[in-house]
RNA sequence: GGUGAGGUGGCUGAGUGGUCGAAAGCACAUCUUUGCUAAAGAUGCGUAGCCUUAACAGCUACCGAGGGUUCGAAUCCCUCCCUCACCGCCA
């Protein structure tokens, strides 16, 4: 959420960063202030009524006290209490539009956000080893999966629905070996404190992170429980904090979760893609961090070198992308995408998105901190993923395959899964 | 799920209709004094909003949340949430 004293005073300069994203949002920065104007004003009146009831009330006690007739005097308070009612709705009703319409303005784009449309605009920041070279055609993880049974599409249909599979087998222990190397790499090797959160969260949580209002067709929601599926360890992790303020020297928090995330994918469903490349739930290890405004772009660059490592370690080629004002998420100020390559595809997949929300989430889950002055102050929140585990799957089985059919486990990994190959 | 008890400021804990945003203690900050590995005293010490300002100040709201009664609610009533204890159920 932005802050709506910065939209007050330079509503142009905040229609005008806004103007590099999709979409149009200078109205609505203009309604949010039109509403503004009007929440104050009743505002002011109502506390100016407020006042009056308070110091007459007090004066009705102490002319009871001695004994005095005050039913005048209270027939003319009570005249203000109804005034005080009907002043306070319209103030009460500003105040939720307002906070309504805050809620669906994104985030500005950073200074450092590359201006542009479109993904096609994203620029590309570095790049990782290069693609493998295979002396026979290399297979779909699909082919792979079921060749060597790892994967079950039809079972995942069978019990749930399509975009559900089922790991079994080496599949499945591949995927369990994956989560726990993640975890140790980020735990051991760069910090992070491992969190297991819930996976079912309440409204607000995805208030929080800028899931909710916008977004809600896209998470699986209990209506008996008004509660949510976590499309992401984001939700619950950066809201550990929420309500709260953080004493300066416990900054920066790093978290690292891995949970399975459930997205609906409203308006996507059969986007062309095939086995594991995009599921409604799949596994993924999320790197959370919670920081000063003056370190997050430091630790934005820190965080998605967490990540690049995971890739390095595996031994698969990838590359870093921007992401342009055009292309970049709704909370977030600056992201980074990382693209893994993946042999049988032919194609990069998007493994992490690393992102630097600036106080856009904070200021929405009314999280602060207290600087070295005892002063509040907003932090800056940032995530991402560590990585998402089903397209590194897929990577990682396209790139070790062999003519074979087997499949050459990284020596990063073999402690984790157990042995060498599979097949 | 049932019964009982309870939810007050960073913590402990008073406060059952009126100058209560809230006693007291602890913790914390600054200052003073005496001195020596500390004691005593003074002052300050929540969050948000509104209105203003060079700054201070002022006003309003907040005593788990939301409603209600009243001229006036931390205090009375209703609903919900949470915590603790016991019972029930259960991986």
């Amino acid at each position: 959420m932005l802050d709506i004293r910065l939209i007050r005073d330079n509503p142009d300069q905040v229609k005008q960063r806004l103007a590099g994203r999709s979409g149009d949002f200078a109205s609505l920065v203009d309604e949010v202030l039109a509403i503004d104007a009007q929440r104050r004003a009743a505002e002011t009146e109502r506390q100016k009524l407020q006042s009056d009831r308070n110091r007459i009330s007090k004066e009705i006690g102490i002319a009871k006290k001695n004994g005095q007739d005050t039913s005048a005097i209270e027939a003319e308070v009570r005249g203000i209490g109804s005034r005080i009612d009907e002043i306070g709705r319209e103030a009460d009703a500003s105040d939720a539009k307002q906070r309504d319409l805050l809620l669906s303005i994104p985030n500005l784009p950073h200074e450092a956000c590359p201006v542009g449309s479109t993904a096609e605009e994203n620029p590309e920041v570095r790049v990782w080893g290069a693609k493998p070279e295979f002396a026979f055609q290399p297979k779909d993880h699909t082919v792979l999966g079921a060749a060597l049974g790892m994967l079950d599409f039809e079972a995942g249909v069978k019990i749930t629905g399509s975009a559900f599979v089922v790991y079994r087998g080496a599949g499945a222990r591949l995927e369990r070996a994956l989560i726990s190397f993640l975890l140790d790499l980020h735990t051991t090797q760069h910090g992070y404190e491992e969190i297991s959160p819930p996976l079912l969260v309440k409204p607000e949580c995805l208030e929080g992170t800028g899931q909710l209002p916008k977004f809600g067709d896209q998470v699986y929601h209990s209506p008996e429980d008004n509660l949510y599926l976590i499309p992401t360890a984001e939700v619950p992790v950066t809201n550990l904090h929420r309500d709260e303020i953080v004493p300066l020297e416990k900054l920066p928090i790093n978290y690292a979760a891995y949970t399975p995330c459930f997205r609906r994918e409203a308006g996507s469903a059969g986007l062309g893609t095939r086995g594991l490349i995009r599921m409604h739930q799949f596994d993924k290890v999320e790197l959370v961090k919670i920081t000063t405004p003056e370190t997050s772009m430091a630790e934005l660059e820190s965080l998605t070198g967490n990540a690049e490592k995971v890739l390095q370690l595996l031994g698969l080629h990838y590359r870093v992308i921007e992401l342009c004002t055009g292309d970049i998420g709704f909370g977030s100020a600056k992201t980074y995408d990382i693209e893994v390559w993946a042999p049988g595809q032919g194609t990069y997949l998007e493994v992490s998105s690393c992102s630097n929300f600036g106080d856009y989430q904070a200021r929405r889950m009314n999280l602060r901190y207290k600087d070295e002055n005892g002063k509040n102050r907003i932090p800056h929140t940032l995530n991402g993923s560590g990585t998402a585990l089903a397209r590194l799957f897929v990577a990682l089985v396209e790139t070790y395959q062999q003519a074979d059919g087997t499949i050459v486990i990284p020596e990063a990994l073999r402690g984790h899964f157990g042995s060498e190959k599979i097949g």
